[in-house]
DNA sequence: GCGACTTTGTGCCTGCGTTCACAAAGTCGT
DNA sequence: ACGACTTTGTGAACGCAGGCACAAAGTCGC
């Protein structure tokens, strides 16, 4: 039974099947052939128990007794999250975060390509950074290579003209930079990378500990 | 009753609270004083039952038959998440990524500043960016400002080395962008940022869509 | 002042995700 | 060949989070 409840794979599961994927390449870096659900929990940061639930749900099974095997798992993870194609990645905005993302090598390791870069400022567009020549949207939308995935790293004004021009070019995932919340039709995804937000959560429990912290210190003393 | 079970705010609401204090931004400058549940649910993108929740699990409350004191209520989620003092904050690996976010303003005004840049590399180690004089990990410890907050934008393979030194000065939030996880000890808490897996997870959906595509067309046609 | 209306705050229910406990299945030593 | 041991896969219990329905509370028009 190699194909349960296929249609079924949790979002939480989804969401934790990068990190095995991740694990599963420091354990192949250690030349260990097969790996238990035990030893992998532990690289990715979860339980033995939450692992192997998550790969059932991917009709995925190791050995009893042994484990799992490490190339196998990973090429079906791989295959699981789409990654055995490569997507086609435009980025917009190339200001400075947007510049570091196009430098970023961690990309093509698995599974994305950036097949263009998108600016509307004239100083930029024309010109070539990291061997791809800046282009406007109306360019890619008339001249430009598909692209499956939109990474957004434009000013939180321009974010929604810029998806809905995306959007309209047939882009269904977006992945959104700009601290905004980006309105889209059914049927494309939008995640937010926001490190404003993760600050601030990160804030939030700081202070929990600090005045945790000067409780303790004034029933001490 | 302004202070209910103030300490039992879910980790779920934290995550939210974020976002409406953007969403109160954006009402503040179209200069409403009040505002419904409705409508700020609208901006933030949740429902306004659940924002009504959230809210009351800090004790807020508007007023009925009206709605939320726009200022007021904006400045009970600051307080709340701990922004009202600003948090010293530290990065460290100043490659594309670190450059580009010691560049970036968005940081400075909700709360936080950027009090020290540290990296390894000798070439860096002693120039200004941003204002900010270069130092290594050593300086900070023996000499530097007291921070509270750990960026960590070096390699994964430094990654950890970081963690261990940054909890060592007495961090105890670090938030990684580096894709690898990071033990620490209890009491220490480390948020990710991790853009290969908000791609990944974007590309399952895309997968996931293309062959319901596939199969749409095969039985159409 | 009063009734109609608006909007909040919350108890309850439902569904999802995580954890526990254990049977099934396989390996390894003898 | 067989028994002890290891490890997986999963049914069941539990807890948390989200959504619904509704009462409470206040506003506004007259
Ligand atoms: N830089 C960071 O470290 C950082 C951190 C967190 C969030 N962000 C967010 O990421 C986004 C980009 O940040 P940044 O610092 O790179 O900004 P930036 O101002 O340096 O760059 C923005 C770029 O987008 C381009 N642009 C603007 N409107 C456009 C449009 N309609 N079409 C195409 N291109 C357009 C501009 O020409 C510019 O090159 C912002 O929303 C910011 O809030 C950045
Ligand atoms: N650049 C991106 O757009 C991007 C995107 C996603 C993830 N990341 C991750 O962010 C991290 C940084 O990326 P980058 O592109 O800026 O890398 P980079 O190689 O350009 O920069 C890394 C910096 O860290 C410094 N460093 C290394 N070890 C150190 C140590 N022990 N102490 C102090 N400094 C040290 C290096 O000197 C260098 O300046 C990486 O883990 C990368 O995977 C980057």
């Amino acid at each position: 039974m190699a194909e349960p409840a296929r249609r079924g794979v949790p979002e939480a599961t989804v969401g934790r099947l990068p990190g095995y994927l991740r694990a599963l390449g420091q354990a192949a870096e250690r030349g260990t052939p097969s790996i238990s659900s035990e030893e992998l929990a532990g690289l990715a940061g979860v339980r033995s128990t939450q692992l192997r639930k998550d790969l059932s749900h991917l009709g995925s099974y190791g050995v009893r007794g042994v484990g799992y095997d490490v190339a196998q798992l990973s090429a079906q993870i791989a295959r699981e999250l789409g990654l055995t194609q490569d997507w086609p990645v435009v980025i917009v905005g190339l200001g400075n975060l947007g510049r570091a993302l196009a430098a970023y090598r961690g990309f093509a390791t698995r599974g994305f390509r950036v097949v263009a870069l998108v600016d509307e400022d004239p100083a930029l567009v024309g010109t070539a950074i990291e061997g791809l020549t800046v282009r406007t949207l109306d360019q890619l939308a008339s001249a430009g290579p598909r692209v499956a995935i939109g990474v957004i790293t434009t000013p939180a004004r321009s974010a929604q003209q810029v998806a809905d021009r995306l959007v309209a070019m047939g882009v269904r995932s977006i992945l959104n930079f700009a601290p905004c919340l980006l309105s889209v039709p059914d049927g494309v995804e939008v995640r937010r990378v926001d490190m404003a937000t993760e600050l601030q959560i990160l804030a939030f429990h700081e202070q929990r500990r600090s005045l945790a912290d000067d409780h303790a210190e004034e029933t001490a003393g």
